[in-house]
RNA sequence: GCCAGUGUAGCGCAACGGCAGCGCAACUGAUUUGUAAUCAGUAGGUUGUAGGUUCGAAUCCUAUCACUGGCUCCA
């Protein structure tokens, strides 16, 4: 017998060479059937791993973040066995677990087209019913490349070449299909009878679009057949948020085929933005922020001075003036540093933050362009610091507490990123070492988490971005702060020093919203159109019961516009019915019905689109209940 | 930009080689209404655009533009 412990300190005995999967069924029936992987001595492994005397055992099922792993990514060899059946010569590259699924990227002749993956559906089906046995073999380097070589798997040899040397190369087989892969896998393809193929895409070998294209299909696999319904449900919930769709519904902004990527704002996201810009403008005021404006247009020269020209060339947009190229500003940067340039700073005026709402011009890729979460043009709320080197811990931690604030507001929740120095980059790597490690040392003083995204940052400087999702999950970047110690040396900015001599200031660039246009359109999805009070385009509607109350329904909306309140009336002549459930749909927070009753006793039956109830107020509750709200930036309640 | 898919009335959709239609919206009239859709009628189209195949094209082919999902890129 063996003794095996357990996570709760408890020792369970087994006989000699009992495996994962016995200490499973031995512990009950249902964990024996979903349990998906163990982790022996903290190291993930299949199930059909034989224990030893003295292991440490935790049994792994899809409740478990490292059981979702193992399960999509048997999904995705159950789908690479399939496509290997039906399309004998495609190539195998890789296939991972990813966020919600799994994909594999294929590398063969045509394409994969929607008909395709129903047979591939049905392919995996019959594999699912034969229920293979998923086993691991292990193979010495010479022995793995013969062995990938025999099947014509050439991508594989890369993969394995680029294995560190030390690493133990396994591969899985299940029935005629066998993959190289660490692991672990379920014990066999029977497990795997809720799965889904949801997307078909081109992918670049290694991303990057200068290798070959190959075909990425996209799964997802869950242990029961009710949770794959109950996700693909909630996807289904989740596109009546799309923005784009509301964006339409409640007429807040449009695009138009002679301006792709070009947004409209409509007057009704109009408000909603200017009602967003007005609290920002009110923070960032409080915050020691000076807002300022600067040209769209400026010379090429400028772009050249500040190295735009030569590292952001393929994004920018030129036009003719007098014979001379002006560049629309992708960003507002270089026009920024001309305005701080204009006078001489001492090292008390430091830090200067300086701010602007500015509109950039990007061109980004045709297939880049998404609703208001990728476009052409786009307002930054952008902000450019001044700062001593001594300043810049400080500064960036005020900055991290100010962004933080904001997405506390609207109760986004938010990941950051610190990104360092990519390729064809300006300055030293000097620069590069103080700049990164000032973000740092600042995301280190926080003491939040954050993830290392090597290579990412601008090509002025390292940055921690902050990344907010939509409403299927897609994480989008929207505040960054980025540490710039190029500008400076490029336009030679300087302040005089305590010692009298000129000092060169670092730069910090960062935006809290990032775009104006993204935000909203995660604001929109976030809200799913119904706005707390404060920012609601409209906050009430009146709704009149006949026209009799016409005259009644005037003078209140006179009264409430004069309050500040943004109200519409709809004294159409329409059932009420009918009309609240327009308002309804229009997602307004209030709607005041008026009828005989309210005319009579001079007060408002306000509708809640919270509950539905109708409460009964006088018009100065009403008011002040509204003001309240707004004022708190708060929603009903 | 690349791969795949989709473009039909303001919006959501149907017709898939043989007369371009439905619902909502719009407009007109009736109805004066109490908490998610009152009734009747009218009008609205060079089927994204440009070519081609065909007796005949929304439908098939080619090109192009836009959009959608990814890749890449990025706020």
């Amino acid at each position: 017998m063996i003794n095996i412990h357990l996570p709760d300190q408890s020792i369970m005995e087994l006989p000699e060479n009992s495996t994962a999967y016995d200490a499973a069924r031995k512990i009950s029936r249902s964990l024996a059937k979903e349990v998906l992987a163990a982790i022996v001595n903290g190291k993930e492994t299949d199930i059909t791993t034989v224990l030893k005397d003295g292991d440490s055992l935790r049994l792994i099922t899809f409740e478990d973040d490292e059981g979702k792993v193992v399960m999509r990514h048997s999904g995705s060899h159950l789908m690479a066995q399939a496509v290997k059946r039906l399309f004998p010569g495609t190539q195998l590259t890789i296939g991972p677990a990813i966020e919600n699924g799994f994909y594999y990227d294929f590398d063969m002749e045509g394409t994969i087209s929607a008909h395709d993956i129903e047979a591939i559906e049905a392919e995996m089906a019959k594999i699912v019913k034969e229920d293979l046995p998923i086993e691991r073999f292990v193979l010495s380097r010479e022995e793995a490349l013969n062995f990938v070589k025999e099947q014509k798997e050439f991508y594989k040899i890369e993969l394995i070449e680029n294995l560190p040397e030390e690493e133990e190369i396994s591969f899985y087989r299940q029935g005629e299909f066998a993959d190289l892969c660490a692991g672990p896998h379920v014990a066999s393809t029977g497990m795997l009878r809720a799965f889904k193929l949801t997307a078909v895409t081109g992918a670049y070998w290694h991303g990057d679009s200068d290798n070959k294209m190959l075909q990425r299909v996209y799964g997802i696999v869950f242990p029961k057949k009710t949770q794959l319904d109950a996700y693909l449900l909630m996807l289904e919930e989740a596109k009546k948020r799309d923005h784009r769709k509301l964006g339409k519904e409640l007429d807040l902004f449009m695009m138009a085929e002679e301006g792709p990527g070009f947004p409209f704002f409509l007057p009704k996201g109009m408000i909603l933005r200017n009602v967003l810009l007005d609290f920002w403008r009110k923070k960032h005021d409080e915050a020691g922020y000076q807002e300022i404006s600067t040209p769209l247009i400026l010379n090429e020269s400028l772009w050249h001075q500040s190295g735009h020209w030569d590292h952001y060339k393929e994004n920018m947009y030129y036009t003719t003036i007098d014979e001379q190229t002006f560049v629309i500003k992708p960003m507002n940067c270089p026009g920024g540093v001309l305005a701080f340039k204009r006078r001489m700073y001492s090292y008390r005026d430091l830090p200067q933050r300086i701010s602007e709402l500015g509109l950039v011009h990007r061109h980004e890729l045709s297939g880049a362009l998404h609703g208001l979460m990728r476009v052409r043009n786009f307002t930054q709320d952008d902000a450019h610091l001044y700062i001593t080197p001594e300043q810049i811990q400080e500064e960036v931690i005020k900055i991290i507490e100010l962004i933080d604030y904001i997405y506390k507001v609207f109760d986004f929740e938010y990941h950051m990123e610190l990104s360092t120095r990519p390729e064809n980059s300006m300055g030293t790597d000097e620069d590069w070492e103080i700049a990164t490690e000032g973000l740092r040392s600042a995301l280190e003083a926080i003491g939040q988490p954050y993830k290392l995204n090597e290579g990412d940052g601008a090509f002025y400087g390292p940055k921690i971005d902050f990344h907010l999702r939509d409403s299927i999950g897609r994480a989008w970047q929207c505040g960054t702060i980025q540490l710039d110690m190029q500008m400076p040396e490029r336009f030679d900015l300087n302040y005089i020093g305590a010692d009298g001599e000129r000092h060169r200031p670092v730069m910090l660039h960062r935006a809290a919203l990032g775009s104006i246009e993204r935000f909203l359109g995660i604001l929109i999805e976030h809200y799913a159109g119904a706005f707390p009070t404060w920012l609601a385009p409209v906050q009430a509607r009146i709704l009149t019961i006949t026209d009799a109350h016409k005259d009644y329904a005037q003078d209140v909306m006179t009264k409430l516009k004069a309050a500040g309140i943004r109200v519409e009336l709809d004294d159409r002549n329409e059932k009420v019915g009918f009309k609240i459930r327009e308002a309804r749909l229009q997602k307004i927070p209030y709607m005041i019905i008026l009828g005989e009753q309210e005319v009579e006793k001079k007060n408002l039956s306000v509708r809640l689109r919270k509950t539905g109830k109708t409460i009964e107020f006088s018009l100065e509750d009403f008011i002040a209940r509204v003001e309240k709200e707004t004022e708190n930036l708060a929603d009903q309640n």
